[in-house]
DNA sequence: ACCTGAACACCGTTCAAGT
DNA sequence: ACCTGAACACCGTTCAAGT
């Protein structure tokens, strides 16, 4: 008895039901397919019908990456203890980001254009406040989107076709294959708080 | 006299002067408006012409980005002065990145296409074979990119309108302005270098 | 060897008008 | 409040045919 819907029968869609199937559908189609047309058709709708529930295609794949982003965060975390969420919430963002196709390109772009905040940066502000805080959220996002967005476009070329073997890159110039260098490099830049604290936060004024 | 050019009048496009215009026209009018009809308009000549110098677009891409690449060497370096020669680097891919208009996002894709080789990656394995070289490379290359690329974009929005101020992200959620992060995280990351070696180079064999 | 002409199968977005 | 219909101004790519 809503007042919102006088006639149950006319399907009508919510903003949420439009992201629903936008993340549906990259999921089956990939970003390069992901259309409003298709879209619209998914929803059985006219194209023209989603740009009363979103104002562009960025803004809704921007809604759609703060669906991927949202559940990196972090639980309960020892204060002081910033090496350890920052790898851990590196972990968590890559996770999240390959439980989607494409989803390291999409989120990138919304990073980028400033649509979507920085889950790390925003988490790690709580566990700690000094300015160290933000450039590892920095280094570690940057890391971690990069890296797979890398490892998603691999992953897409070989499944399109190996015919493509002569045209690419040979393996050891091509940047490395982030299975087992992920955690390696998380080390390595979660390694590197320490001594940049001891040579930074020495000065405390001036 | 060349047998190549009969009728001097005709003008004939190289492959590299197709490149040339599309690197020139990216600059003038930026990625998105970087079309093959666009393009083909600029050079005098239809679009289908293009596809006798280029496969596809990306091709295309890729060998704009190898320009943009080509001056990211090291020209000599102390042979285990892996920090050092890993900052130069990245502070030299940096500048080759922003030197052209939406440099890092052009290069970002040709580099996750595995269609141009990584300059870290290549340079690096000449100053110190070892596996850190590789996760070194990856690390700062990343960060690199992923930094100016979300430099760029920000600075392309900025220049379109600030009217988008509303929909834009808290400053403090988004990802930080480089231009003072840069040299941290930089020195985060080599920083890093030290005691990860210590760590996993500790063990030879097994 | 290099290019034209014409077509194919699409895009994102706007906007008056409908219910 | 939510959607249709129709249009605008584009895309990348292919391919027979020309010179």
């Amino acid at each position: 008895m809503t007042p919102r819907d006088p006639n149950p029968r006319v399907a009508r869609r919510s903003k949420d039901d439009v992201v629903d199937a936008a993340l549906d559908l990259l999921d089956r189609v990939g970003l390069p397919d992901l259309s409003m047309r298709r879209l619209a058709e998914e929803l059985g709708v006219q194209p023209s019908a989603l740009y009363w529930h979103v104002a562009s295609k960025q803004e809704l794949l921007a809604s759609v990456s703060s669906r991927i982003l949202a559940a990196v965060i972090l639980r309960a975390s020892d204060p002081d203890d910033l090496e350890g969420a920052a790898v851990t919430l590196g972990r968590r963002l890559r996770d999240r980001l390959l439980a989607h196709r494409d989803g390291a390109e999409v989120v990138s772009s919304s990073l980028a254009l400033g649509l979507v905040p920085s889950p790390l940066h925003e988490a790690l502000r709580h566990v700690d406040g000094s300015p160290a805080a933000a450039v590892v959220a920095d280094a570690i996002t940057h890391y971690v989107v990069g890296v797979t967005f890398h490892e998603q476009q691999r992953r897409a070329a070989d499944a399109w076709g190996a015919a493509a073997s002569e045209v690419a890159v040979t393996p050891e110039s091509a940047l490395r294959p982030a299975d087992d260098g992920f955690e390696a490099a998380m080390a390595l830049i979660a390694g590197g708080i320490a001594p940049w604290r001891a040579d930074t936060e020495r000065v405390p004024g001036a």
